[in-house]
DNA sequence: AATTAAATTTAGGTTTGTCTAAAATAAGAT
DNA sequence: ATCTTATTTTAGACAAACCTAAATTTAATT
């Protein structure tokens, strides 16, 4: 049934990271993953025949139901092995993805559900994105912009946009990470700068380039 | 520098398994891979270029010192995997080597140093064989046969060298692992079956074939 | 409706790793 | 020394994934 080659896996979990279930085009796909049209196209064909994906000539592709399945799958098998990284082997938040991008496609299905409860069942990847359930539920992370959180208001981050070196090394400065619960204090409309507070400490300031990044949800 | 396809790492491990130093031949190596003889010559001619096997037409080919040192980095990449596997997620004995046969090709230098420490820099995998360490250092392991055993001589099981399902099972059942303290109470030439003692546990009987594969150290 | 530009597909190659069948070589037996 | 056989290498093909360049289709503009 299933066993599908590291070039097909990949080309799936792109499709599903630009649109889980609407309409993919070519070019798109290509500039994804550092790949030629062309190549698109080809790749496209088989996985038209293995039932991954529906394609007509021109029109663009999206995943079948099979193809999100398996997108899922890979999504899994790849945050919680950031997951594990990061949480186990104390590598930092910046690296992890690399390492990821190969053991996604170790295919094991019993390794992966083993993985998932040694770590004690994770809900999200150390970038605070939800890890799939061994049935390929995953949950709808209900986070907003920090720029939008209403004053005074307890919330936790949730999710980080950008995922670089850089903000990686500005967050970990500003003790800001996936979890911290933070309340904004005060809003400044000239440069969208804003003051934060992160539990007890004494407030801090943050640009609203940073802002922009940070998303966080409400706590109940 | 370095980075080498799953293939040309399976051949590489693949010769030091049947000769860490000697000298392989084309049909030993295709039987070993289960593949063709003409597939292992290419190859060959590519690991030449690469400068990890010295090969000459019709005479066979061994391992530099370079391809030395890559067959450490997978054997250790292997085994630890295998400990993780059968450690932390509770695999049994003979599931870990057919994972571990695709995790080893997993190349980030890093991951497996890390993975090392979070094991608490494991000596030996499940099986008994000895991991190499960060610098490709392995332990030779002076263990002997249970056969060659001297009576009534404290020792430690090893290594075992069928590693089949059917010997794990009885292992199992024998309550006999790698790392079990046992000695030999008493031989029968007749059939080489022998009655031997695991801890303060009442004797048990092993046939000649199992003891035949079972090894040990001595105690020090 | 005709022209032009952008997106996509097709055509034709390359690389890696595999295979089968044929040719070449080495080594043992007469 | 020649024959025979087993081993190894070469030759030629194939599949998977990729590429570039050319052709085609779609969509937007005059
Ligand atoms: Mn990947
Ligand atoms: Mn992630
Ligand atoms: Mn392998
Ligand atoms: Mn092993």
């Amino acid at each position: 049934m299933s066993n599908y080659s590291t070039s097909e896996e990949n080309y799936i979990k792109a499709i599903y990271h630009l649109q889980p279930e609407g309409v993919v085009t070519t070019n798109e796909l290509a500039a994804e993953l550092n790949t030629r049209a062309a190549s698109v196209t080809g790749m496209m064909k088989k996985l038209r025949s293995k039932k991954l994906v529906h394609y007509e000539s021109y029109k663009g592709f999206r995943l079948t139901s099979e193809g999100r399945k398996l997108a899922l799958m890979i999504v899994r098998r790849h945050r919680l092995w950031e997951f594990f990284l990061a949480e186990k082997l104390k590598f930092s938040w910046d690296e992890v993805h690399v390492v990821a991008e190969e053991m996604e496609h170790v295919s094991s299905k019993k390794l992966i559900d083993k993985l998932d409860e040694f770590l004690g069942f994770p809900r999200t990847d150390p970038h605070g994105d939800p890890i799939p359930d061994a049935n390929g539920r995953i949950e709808v992370v209900r986070s907003i912009c920090l720029t939008e959180l209403p004053l005074n208001t307890a919330s936790t981050v949730a999710y980080v946009s950008d995922q670089s070196t850089g903000m990686l090394e500005l967050l970990g400065h500003k003790k800001i990470a996936i979890g911290t619960a933070l309340e904004v204090k005060k809003k400044f409309s000239f440069d969208n700068s804003m003051e934060i507070r992160i539990r007890q400490q004494p407030v801090t300031t943050i640009s609203g380039e940073l802002a922009k990044n940070i998303f966080v949800k409400y706590d109940e």
